[in-house]
DNA sequence: ACATATCTGTCTGATAGCGAACATAAAAAT
DNA sequence: ATTTTTATGTTCGCTATCAGACAGATATGT
């Protein structure tokens, strides 16, 4: 039953608080594309992602993007906007597969970082984490190439998610990698022909982990390892 | 008397806590090329710079590198690793151009963040500031060409100092941008036939501010206006 | 003044990715 | 079944950057 896994900040936080905290969280399944903040803008709600995936992504002027970040059952959306400076970034976060999430308003956790010291310290371990993956995919996005990033993103997809398959298209992936949606299609045939990946349409299948770890650049492993014994 | 400007975040640390804290500082003097902390290692020790440059670098495993932070007397260097995770990331910190610092044995200093709220608060704010510009330096890392991010270097390079001249040839430059040497000569040679800059040997000089500012990317109005009224 | 080290400029061929246009294929709507 | 929409594949010329080599210029040390 590999449906709606559980959150790994929920479950780390410590009992009995965890239930109470708990209590106070609401459930929702959000389509791909919904906004879960926006750039410039405090955010109206924290989420707490249980399956799914989600992106932060920062737009330049002229329309082009690239993601930052990518969220899913493992810690709190946002995440640094937590940390009691002006909750207001560059990035804004959008739904890429349909998000089932426990859902709480912004400036109530805000709040509830301050008083809790559980809660707080878990949310400054999370923004410790994001910022070190931050740090790697900042240099990755400069030295490394379309078909290793697009190997990188597709295997960390996979590990948080669970899944081989991935819904999303190659405009999706375009806007992701910060590429033309040209590039990613003669990427992902390179993957496809080495035959470490398939697809149609919108659905993307693992075919090959080994390989495909092989085929993307060493920043996959760097911010795999930020994951183990992360919550001790 | 451009010398040795104070550092902003023991100045913003409130009374009279700041002179308890500052008096467990010891002041030293770090030539360009001193590494403040080494990747995949704890920090030894915590600097808060008075005056110079610091980078945050991430290499590959080919030794290209990619600049991911630049820091001087606006905070703390480490400032991540206080947040209570492994302190452990994937970037080192190395002088660019002499660096006057006040420092603390590192782990002295996990532990005052710990046991002061207004020390902790600081930090925290420091943290989500340099995530935030880490959020818009991957995108810029991903989508904007040498010669923007390389004008957008000097400017920041300049509101960190408070000077128009700053010393660090196109080799060390390279290095901070993820690029050939000969690319840097290109955009460098580009930024002084407009007259923006003038350089010779290791010396550069911003002649014209707002043309620099222009020719730059957005991103470094986007992480300059991150600066402004941050200490209240 | 001279020798040496270092920094900068330039050239070459090769490649990745851009930007735009258009063709094909597969799903969805009617 | 037919049409419409959407996703993917392919091509083309162009530019930025890589990767490597080498020459010239400017500091520095003796």
């Amino acid at each position: 039953m590999g449906q709606s896994i559980d959150n790994l900040f929920l479950e780390s936080l410590p009992q009995p608080y965890r239930s109470t905290f708990c209590s106070r969280l609401e459930e929702v399944s959000l389509p791909a594309g919904t906004v879960l903040y926006e750039a410039e803008q405090v955010p109206r709600y924290a989420f707490f992602i249980t399956s799914g995936l989600a992106s932060k992504m920062v737009s330049m002027s002229d329309g082009r993007t690239s993601e930052i970040g990518l969220s899913s059952s493992e810690g709190v959306v946002p995440c640094y906007h937590l940390l009691g400076g002006e909750p207001i970034g560059p990035a804004r976060c959008i739904v890429q597969t349909r998000v089932q999430a426990f859902r709480m308003p912004f400036v109530e956790l805000l709040k509830e970082v301050q008083r809790s010291e559980p809660l707080r310290l878990l949310v400054m371990k999370c923004a410790q984490r994001r910022s070190m993956i931050l740090s790697q995919l900042t240099a990755c996005n400069r030295l490394h190439d379309a078909e290793q990033r697009l190997a990188r993103w597709l295997l960390t997809a996979h590990d948080l998610t669970g899944t081989t398959s991935i819904m999303l298209n190659q405009g999706l992936l375009a806007d992701i990698l910060g590429a033309r949606r040209t590039t990613v299609t003669l990427a992902a045939g390179a993957l496809r022909r080495r035959k470490l990946i398939s697809y149609r349409r919108g659905q993307i299948e693992i075919l090959d982990y080994a390989k495909l770890k092989a085929a993307a650049c060493e920043c996959y492993e760097t911010v795999r390892a930020l994951f183990e014994n992360f919550y001790g």
